[in-house]
DNA sequence: GTTTAAGACGTTTTT
DNA sequence: CGTCTTAAAC
């Protein structure tokens, strides 16, 4: 008996929206799909029938989705439903260096300054580079910061605009020496035998452009692109699909407009719309119901978003009936909040905290929790944070590593050169007299590179910090043990940020019994039964920097929606009404959100705790405006500008700056 | 080359 | 209030 499941038995399990997106046909299609309404199966799904009914070989395919996590969902569950590989299955950066790597070794990327060896630069040494050059050059990085014009060059490349057409585009005196950097950024690049990340994918587009040969046999190729989180897309990725696609248009684009958060990096969710004006015969499909949430929850989901005016939203519904209350915990300062939210889990859900995530804006506001938590011996996991292959003691391993292979890679030189001279001198001694079969090699290369520079002298064992650095140390070998080629550990590093590579064990979900934090960002794709908002303030959600830009408030809105819909079970809001940041305590409101949900579905708790402030005036607060888009915002803004006693005295004595408070 | 102190700054971060 | 960067001092 085969284990691998008959298409019928999968089709069956599906209902009849997904089906009917699964069995679309040829020509292009767009599949909007709500949160929880079992995108991935959809997209799992389809490529098994495409293999196994429609006989397209699996090598044929072209799935791209934006995370490895997601990607080795996806190939994982394509090969319990089909018993084959995907070989391209994976994120748009990951598959772009392959076609790179394979062209590079013809010899199609010399134009480009490439050849098959060339070095992948993260976003650390983009920076490194880019202050190198303002060294050289004597720019003063107090006038604009290196950061910014990294940042300006990244989205120029995302939006495929050159150096020239950059330059020609300028019109102020950040964007003018921006052009200016971005032109030697460009040649140190090609002479440096070394590409970006955005490059990875404007060079891949470039080549498709100027090589028609090369596009033809890809086109050729890819009969089928499948593209996840397509709101997520951004030009470049939009125009990759688009060219990958031809001539059969085979583009299947899966996303959700109410989940695109991603706008700062490039992100573009009128890519979704695009497609529908630039494939007249394209078909649309909608995915709206949820497999997840009660449906308390996606009332609120969907009451939230619905304000959202620049977009198409979704009509959520589930057949999982509850009278059970979203709740709302309002408390007088932000320490106390994380009090009670402690409170709350360890009265209630001791036994599940692996249920339990907690969901903040910003990741500063993980720490009052974290005390809070630890006070109360609960268990919790932070996820974000320091990755790790983003620690000093990997990332200088790292560079000698890169500098085995190519001797032009002036971030890695520069780092090297950092941790010791003399220590680099011994290194190219070593280099020069050992062969190329002992480098290729991970292990022996580590191992000859920790013999020759005496790398570890640096650490002491009995100090614990540093243990825990050479523990990391040994957690690269044991990575590195797992490639065959050097190269190829470098390409993964590269290519896989945040580290699930190298703790694949702790990765593997959550086996305690911790409660997880994280950003609402990083809460993405993730189901939770039991979900705390925290911080839901104006200032922080909706950000401070995003309350003067409908669009941004929009995107922030987005962001709200990304969070209530991570719920299953039960979904809990908190506030304070008067928070620390920067060290000066404000005022804080709660946030336009709340006001938008139906009271209907919130039970509100006030805790007249100590220093419970007279001012509080509720008719404020949880009122749904009539006309959401205009009359929200004018409410808030009259409420944003009254100026309460407090904070008038402050700002007489100069106790507060003006732009503190403003930014409120 | 390493340590220390003053100074600046403060959102999110799939690759 | 913290963290990180940079300049200045050992």
């Amino acid at each position: 008996m085969s284990l691998v499941l008959e298409i019928a038995n999968l089709l069956n399990e599906l209902n009849p929206e997904q089906r009917r997106a699964v069995l679309h046909q040829d020509g292009p299609a767009i599949v909007l799909a709500g949160a929880g309404s079992g995108k991935t199966r959809v997209l799992t799904t389809r490529v098994a029938y495409l293999i196994k009914e429609k006989q397209i070989p699996a090598s044929n395919i072209f799935l791209v989705t934006f995370t490895n996590k997601a990607a080795a969902e996806m190939k994982k569950r394509v090969l319990e439903y089909t018993g084959q590989n995907l070989p391209f299955a994976g994120t748009f950066h990951s598959l772009s260096a392959k076609i790179l790597r394979i062209e590079a070794s013809q010899g199609h990327l010399e134009k480009f300054g490439l050849n098959a060896n060339f070095t992948i630069y993260d976003s650390d040494d983009q920076l490194a580079l880019i202050k190198s050059i303002y060294k050289i050059n004597g720019y003063d990085p107090g006038t604009f910061k290196p950061q910014v014009v990294k940042s300006k060059i990244s989205s120029a490349k995302n939006e495929l605009i050159g150096t020239d057409e950059f330059k020609d585009m300028a019109h102020d005196g950040l964007q003018l020496f921006a052009a200016k950097v971005y032109k030697s950024y460009e040649k140190r690049l090609r002479d440096e035998n070394a590409v970006d990340f955005d490059d990875l994918l404007s060079i891949c587009y470039q080549l498709f452009v100027d090589n028609e040969a090369v596009r033809q046999k890809y086109q050729a190729k890819f009969q089928h692109v499948l593209v996840d989180e397509f709101q997520d897309t951004n030009k470049v990725q939009y125009s990759l699909t688009r060219i990958l696609a031809q001539p059969g248009d085979n583009l299947f684009a899966v996303g959700d407009f109410s989940q695109s958060i991603y706008a700062w990096r490039g992100a573009d969710y009128r890519n979704l719309e695009r497609l529908s004006s630039d494939f007249k015969n394209i078909k649309e499909y909608r995915l709206e119901r949820n497999y997840r949430s009660t449906q308390a929850i996606l009332d609120a989901a969907t009451s939230v978003i619905a304000n959202n005016m620049s977009h198409p939203v979704l009509e959520l519904w589930t057949d999982q009936s509850t009278d059970e209350k979203l709740e709302i915990y309002e408390t007088s300062t932000g320490e106390l909040e994380a009090e009670k939210i402690a409170s709350i889990i360890k009265e209630k859900y001791f036994d599940q905290l692996k249920n339990i995530a907690l969901l903040y804006r910003t990741n500063v506001q993980s720490r009052a929790f974290e005390e809070a938590f630890m006070r109360r011996q609960l268990p919790y996991k932070i996820v974000g944070g320091t990755k790790f292959y983003e620690r000093t003691e990997i990332k200088d391993l790292l560079s000698y590593l890169r500098l085995c292979f190519n001797q032009l890679d002036s971030p890695s030189r520069a780092r090297a050169e950092k941790i010791g001279k003399r220590r680099l001198e011994k290194l190219e001694v070593w280099l020069a007299k050992t062969d190329r079969s002992t480098l290729e090699n991970p292990s022996s290369c580590l191992q000859g590179i920790l013999e020759t520079t005496l790398y570890l002298d640096k650490y002491d064992q009995k100090d614990p910090e540093d243990v825990a650095r050479l523990d990391n140390i040994q957690e690269l070998f044991n990575v590195a043990s797992r490639f065959e080629n050097t190269l190829l550990l470098l390409e993964n590093i590269a290519l896989v940020q945040d580290g699930y590579l190298a703790n694949e064990s702790s990765f593997n979900q959550n086996e305690g019994n911790e409660i997880t934090m994280m950003s609402l960002h990083s809460a993405k794709g993730l189901e939770f039964s039991i979900v705390f908002m925290v911080g839901m303030e104006e200032g922080l959600l909706p950000h401070s920097r995003a309350i003067m830009e409908e669009k941004e408030i929009e995107e922030e809105r987005r962001l709200c929606y990304v969070g209530i819909t991570r719920a299953k079970d039960k979904l809990y809001f908190s506030y304070a009404r008067s928070r620390f940041t920067y060290g000066y305590s404000s005022n804080s409101l709660p946030s336009r959100f709340l006001s938008e949900i139906d009271q209907k579905l919130l039970k509100i708790n006030r805790s007249f705790d100590q220093g419970s402030v007279n001012s509080y005036q509720d008719k404020y607060y949880y009122k749904k405006p009539k006309t959401p888009a205009t009359t929200a915002k004018t409410k808030d803004q009259k409420i944003r500008l009254v100026v309460d006693e407090e904070s008038l005295d402050a700002l007489l004595n100069d106790e507060l700056d003006i732009r503190e408070f403003l930014r409120k």
